[in-house]
DNA sequence: TATTGTTATACTCTATAACTATA
DNA sequence: TATAGTTATAGAGTATAACAATA
């Protein structure tokens, strides 16, 4: 499976071949979006921004299943660059409403197409159909939470 | 996709999904081998040992591309508990050659059942024909190195 | 009481430079 | 000079406890 060494019963592990799948994918993203100085994770609390209105930092940590603790850099970081902004909520002055800026909105739009293309073309070894199958088995995989 | 929160863009991504199923691996693996206080690093080690005679700790670190100094770590644990056991190489007295310990090959064996068996628990949600066909996507993902 | 955001903190994983001993 | 193993170290990512403000 490498060059000269046998990997033995890890070939055969849906969790070794995920591990392996992740570094790379990830090791593309970074390199590829190094030019925007995104990280998968700040492009994932991004785009739920743009997908639901009026969501707090309650609700982004828990569908992204980040820590809320860990949340706060993220959003402090993506607020002084200027790209989302955060107000205290009317309804319940405890929670931070998040949203984009303009500015935050042009970027987004930019990376939704840079990052698109890019998942797409890492993974261009697979047919369109495979492809397809293979999110649908991760999505039936890791939306189970028994 | 998750209650309340929609995931936009996200959703679509192989990248994402790839992510999200590694740490929900992750987190089974430690919960199920916690008993046996095993990491996967450490599984991968010993199973690579225990697949390649007279293998060195750079050949290990190549085949699961974990740096060199992060690698001294996991095999220094892994002799101090008595799972292996490292000689200097007789060809090149720069190397370490690893091999498992009669009490590490038993604990391997253990290991191998046990995290088979969840492998598979964990992913009960496929069929055996689209595991086997997943498996093989992803191996031709990341084994693709360019 | 319970929850939101926050601070502080610790632990793991990962990455790089530099050293030693061998080749 | 190049490589194997090691040390030291720094940077991410992730986890928990505890607090203030608010509900």
């Amino acid at each position: 499976m490498q060059a000269g060494v046998a990997h033995g019963a890890l070939s055969g592990l849906v969790g070794y071949n995920l591990r392996r799948s992740d570094v790379y994918m990830r090791e593309q993203f970074l390199r590829t979006l190094a030019d925007w100085d995104i990280r998968p994770s700040q492009y994932s609390v991004m785009t739920l921004i743009a997908s639901n209105s009026a969501v707090t930092q309650s609700g982004i940590a828990e569908a992204l299943s980040i820590q809320r603790p860990n949340l706060v850099g993220i959003v402090l970081r993506l607020e002084k660059r200027g790209l989302i902004r955060r107000v205290v909520s009317e309804s319940d002055r405890r929670s931070q409403v998040l949203s984009l800026t303009p500015r935050g909105a042009r970027l987004l739009e930019e990376l939704n197409g840079v990052i698109a293309a890019m998942d797409r073309r890492i993974t261009a070894c697979w047919t369109d159909a495979e492809r397809d199958q293979l999110v649908s088995l991760l999505q039936r995989l890791w939306l189970q939470k028994p």
